[in-house]
DNA sequence: ATGAAAGCGCTAACAA
DNA sequence: TTGTTAGCGCTTTCAT
């Protein structure tokens, strides 16, 4: 294919090691024959194979990405803030999408390590096991970010359960008594990693007794929430809000009781969790809890790297957490 | 590192190529040696060096794809549409993003190449002559999406002109007689790529100048447009619409309407173009322009394996679009 | 300062 | 059916 270190050898009547020697500005060759071998070089289009390169180091400068979706903004903007650091570092990311699959999890990583990636950083929707086994002997450091698998692999995340005690709080400091939660199903718990859910619902949980209960709850953990939902008619009876697992579901709500022709917040409190970008075009603005996000992406491609290059990492990052005020909650 | 053919091969008492023939499903191989080796090979944990068979078949099964940024929920739609079927064909994607820096995309571009992509996907910000050389001096399959580059290299997109004309006919169907449009700015005609949009505006000049006049148009391709569209009282006074170069503009439009206490269709329509996924969580629906965004990230990936295996393909390829007729235009 | 030899893990071509 | 030889392009000893 291309031009190889051996043809620029040929051509200025060197041996390879001296020209490789010239291109990676390393010491034991001339500066002279240096500059004339870069010129020639240039001249000759030549460029570096990593492959071949990747072969000789055991390296490849990769790094395994798994992430459940580009469509949600929370992980297309994760994505990109691990892809620009990852870049900034001269890494390359393979970025995988496991779309909930659990078998396909367990495929991806599998090519990605047979593609030699020097790291892993997950977002498993898996929890079992064998899978833990499997990536502990995979022998190369994991990274596990939001859904937490185990104390072999170090994690990058939040606090989601004291996060959503704080924004429950806030809610109920409002004068809110009665909450409905919308969530996605948690009923596999057992085989499904919903560590995430399973720690916002919890927080919700333990906001509301340590209110001391008074307030009345729904968990709305059903695909058809929405009709649900839809079926409640008393809301301004008890001053009522529809708190979400994420700012998604809270979009969806709004536009749901506008379609109602309710009012949020007059009629209904509304609020989200993640703080994604998207949420800055929308009217009234949403009260959520705000993940700094790309400090996340930004933050494990950065100790996934550390790991790589044999430094230690803590076992478990909890970065900061806000409240964000917004207008759906009053 | 891992376990080598080598290795499996002593284990078993055979040589290494035939532990390869026995694992690769390749021919000269006793079925019942075959069934030993991949047995013993799946005790001992061996899993192919993808490396290692790159170096040799000078092939690495990767291809390069370069967007603009993951924000913009048209490029993570495209792009997962793009993921999905590299990875359905056992191709995987490097996913880097240009975050419209010419420069960085020729460092990319370098980079995966030398990382010896396969093939090149790209969504261009360049368009200059030496860029256009350099792609072709690299002698890998190249395709450029949207942002047409070249003739030499096979493109794939919609009729942006005729699909914005025909956007156009339908609002001036409606009888708006007074039109804004909202733009990145389009300045840079000379040193940018900026074909899609060219051709959207373009598309929007030809619609009117058919119409035969009489429509009063309004270009807005500064940054600061939404303070200019800010200081318009006077919508009613001629039946008026904000059409937009993209949904993401659209978005914003409608909600610096409402935050103004304009009423959308009603004081003002809205358009936008796109169709992104966003769009449903959206009220009043929005009239907009469908690209099949799917199936254009589908059929790039195929068409550029395609040039990968030494198949032609066509030089250009326009796919269907669809007005979308929503709420925000009456 | 320069080069020769060896090898990373795999596979294509040829031999037996 | 099985094995040997050679080599992909590069880099790491070790020698000169």
């Amino acid at each position: 294919m291309g031009i190889t270190s051996k043809e620029v050898a040929d051509r200025c009547g060197v041996s390879r090691i001296t020209v490789d020697r010239a291109l990676n500005g390393r010491s034991g060759v001339g500066e002279g024959k240096r500059a004339f071998i870069l010129a020639e070089a240039a001249k000759m289009g030549y460029r570096p194979h990593y492959v071949a390169r990747s072969l000789v180091k055991g390296k490849t400068a990769t790094i395994g990405v798994l992430v459940f979706d580009l469509i949600n903004p929370f992980f297309s903007e994760v994505t990109q803030a691990i892809e620009k650091t990852a870049q900034a570092n001269e890494y390359v990311p393979y970025i995988m999408l496991t779309e909930n699959d659990p078998d396909k999890e367990k495929v991806l990583v599998d090519m990605l390590v047979s593609r030699q990636v020097d790291g892993l950083l997950l977002y498993t929707v898996r929890k079992d096991p064998e899978y833990i086994a499997y990536l502990r002997a995979l022998n190369i450091p994991v990274l596990t970010m939001m859904n937490r698998l185990s104390d072999d692999f170090p994690f990058i995340g939040i606090d989601d359960a004291r996060a959503m005690a704080d924004l429950v709080n806030y809610v109920l400091s409002k004068g809110y008594r009665r909450v409905f939660y919308v969530s996605p199903p948690l009923r596999h718990r057992e085989t499904q990693n919903i560590y995430t859910l399973n720690n916002r619902l919890r927080g919700l949980m333990d906001a509301l007794n340590d209110a001391g209960g008074g307030v009345e709850l729904t968990v709305l953990d059903v695909k058809n929430y929405a009709q649900v939902l839809g079926n409640v008619t008393d809301f301004r009876q008890v001053k009522s809000a529809v708190l979400c697992s994420s700012d998604m579901y809270a979009i969806e709500v709004q536009n749901l009781m506008r379609k109602r022709g309710l009012r949020v917040p007059l009629d209904v409190g509304v609020a989200g969790f993640d703080n994604i970008h998207f949420l800055r075009y929308l009217e009234p603005t949403l009260t959520t809890l705000a993940i700094p996000i790309e400090e996340m992406g930004e933050t494990a491609v950065r100790m996934l790297l550390a790991r790589i290059n044999g430094k230690e990492v803590p076992g478990n990052t909890l970065l900061p957490y806000e409240v964000v005020l917004g207008q759906s909650i009053v």
